[in-house]
DNA sequence: ATGAAAGCGCTAACAG
DNA sequence: CTGTTAGCGCTTTCAT
């Protein structure tokens, strides 16, 4: 029985005496086949276990049945997220998942070529990518681009402007209205770092206009990890030893920079949120379970994965057919209040 | 340029004015082809945006350059670190990764099949297919079970046994040996609901013996989420109101057990580590940030991912060749000493 | 209800 | 150095 090599159609066909088409069809429940012959097909494939190629069934039909997922890295919060959406809406397909981490690869763009060429469809993160080869690409296979913006393929996305502008309100809204009443706010992140941060920190200064209120001084420009928000606290520190008068809130481009000034400020002598209220951006795991507890913005990766792969998979967004190319799907963030915004711990 | 399908090899041929198999030769960098040639046909490759279709290569090579992943969710804490483990090597061999989540598939018998029909290799957490599936599987692709013990594959784990020994003899050596000189310690898990616990449980007596100590009491025989935890937790401060004496140490099958512990014995009054020492199993993300900080065990999942991968590609373990089947790659785990087992903090 | 045969896109001898 | 050709394993008309 083993010689090595996987059994073929050919093998089942000729040991249950019948024709590869036959074997075909059992394989796929055709119904045109005569139960006693299905039969013999089925004993055949299962003495010899038999299981089709999904090779020479794809060369076949064309089709892969794989999704492929695009992201800079394997790791992070989002990764293991965004691939169970994907995985959630895969599973009733009967669709495999190819997962790929940029930036480990030397050459990312080949790689993610090489991707395409065996899947059915592509989510792709916003950043890993260039518009040009998301071009090429999406001659090909269906491309779905979340977290990101594209004229050239559809995205699934949140608003970081509207969630930063939401967040921002709770902070200078008046006390009476269920806000803090902040009227000195600080933005912490690059603008220019990253689409995101941009977007955000966009929707930090609309609020503060809406408000009749102007930054309290420019944004603090650091990266987006945890060190970079402690860097900015002791900066932070700093210009305060000089005078400077420290701002109310402190608003961050995410959760990262906010874990940074949470480790960071409590030792420097600032108690939180009392001498400074801060808020971050993702609603990491860690959000939660920080001290003081962080206010920030839930980020809805599984839908966004799902809705994803529903559109990447067979043009659908979820609810009913939405048409690439200038699909633009925008799913709603949630405002996380939590004690470092300055509520008290419920 | 464009009819809607993707361009063949033959397309390619036609547009260079060669045979298919000088396209074939420009495609695997073959040196036979004289340079004028290469480039009328790279040239032929851009306009028309041409990459190899991996189903025609497949099919011809009888390889996928993929490697998959089975595991039983796609979430946790193991999965991501796997996975980048497995990506760090795979990305050397240019190899792409299809990973698969057992729990949500309805029939994930066939799903694992099935990945097993398109991939060169397989990985397999233990625990997620039967040893029969296995025997199957492992006739056509290379299979290997990562953190499982198998005769009919080869495998790659850590030895829970011994690094339950090591961390039970931290709890029980004499305090000028730098242990903790505890002498009652008492185990939670249920020993019999998994293999690992087992393990562990059967490591944790050893040391016990070799101790001259016998368990202050029957296991807590609980499940092994953070919720058992908490439940353990209330039935120990019942057996302790009902007379018995507070074991020194409680040794949890893992971290989400130790966290319960963590979460809910202070609010029955107790203080940690000074009434209770707990430890944990695992070194999750959360270990070091719990208060206390949490002493565990660490698992080198990284590693167990790269070892696995690199066998299931190719039969090597990372340090020359291994032969499979009987191969058993047993990696190194690692006491983690912090607070919650009475250390102070450093 | 079943079979024969023509591909699907690519590779790899084998010729030339 | 380049072209011809026979598959790789499967699906799918089109016959029968």
């Amino acid at each position: 029985m083993e010689d090595g090599r996987r059994p073929t159609i050919r093998d089942i066909a000729r040991e249950a005496g019948v024709s590869v088409a036959t074997v075909s069809r059992v394989t796929h429940d055709d119904a045109r086949v005569v139960a006693a012959t299905r039969r013999r097909v089925q004993d055949a494939i299962d003495r010899l276990g038999y299981s089709p190629s999904a090779l020479g069934r794809g060369l076949a039909t064309r089709r892969t049945n794989t999704l492929g997922i695009v992201l800079p890295g394997l790791g992070g919060p989002y990764f293991a997220e965004l691939v169970q959406g994907a995985e959630s809406v895969a599973v009733e397909r009967g669709t495999a998942i190819n997962v790929l981490g940029t930036h480990l690869r030397p050459d990312a763009d080949g790689a993610v070529r090489d991707l395409a060429a065996r899947t059915d469809g592509l989510i792709v993160a916003g950043g890993t990518v260039g518009e040009d080869l998301l071009v090429r690409l999406s001659a090909g296979t269906r491309v779905v681009l979340v977290a990101g913006r594209s004229d050239v393929v559809p995205t699934v996305r949140t608003d970081g402007r509207a969630a930063a502008i939401a967040l921002t309100k709770h902070l200078v809204a008046p006390r009476e209205r269920g806000g803090h009443g902040y009227r000195r706010l600080r933005f912490l992140g690059e603008p220019s770092g990253s689409p995101d941060t941009h977007l955000r920190y966009s929707g930090f200064r609309q609020a503060l206009g809406d408000a009749g209120l102007a930054e309290c001084g420019e944004p603090l420009r650091y990266g987006l990890e945890v060190g970079s928000g402690a860097l900015a606290a002791r900066r932070l520190h700093e210009q305060h030893r000089d005078g400077d008068r420290l701002p109310e809130a402190l608003v961050c481009a995410n959760d990262e920079l906010a874990f940074g000034m949470l480790i960071t400020l409590p030792g420097l002598g600032y108690r939180l949120p009392d001498d400074v209220a801060i808020t971050g951006f993702d609603d990491q795991d860690l959000a939660a379970l920080a001290s003081p507890t962080l206010t920030t913005v839930h980020q809805p990766v599984h839908d966004l994965g799902a809705r994803a792969a529903a559109l990447a998979l067979d043009g659908t967004g979820g609810r009913g057919p939405v048409g690439p190319p200038g699909t633009d799907v925008v799913l709603p963030t949630e405002l996380v209040v939590r004690e470092s915004c300055g509520c008290s711990a419920a």
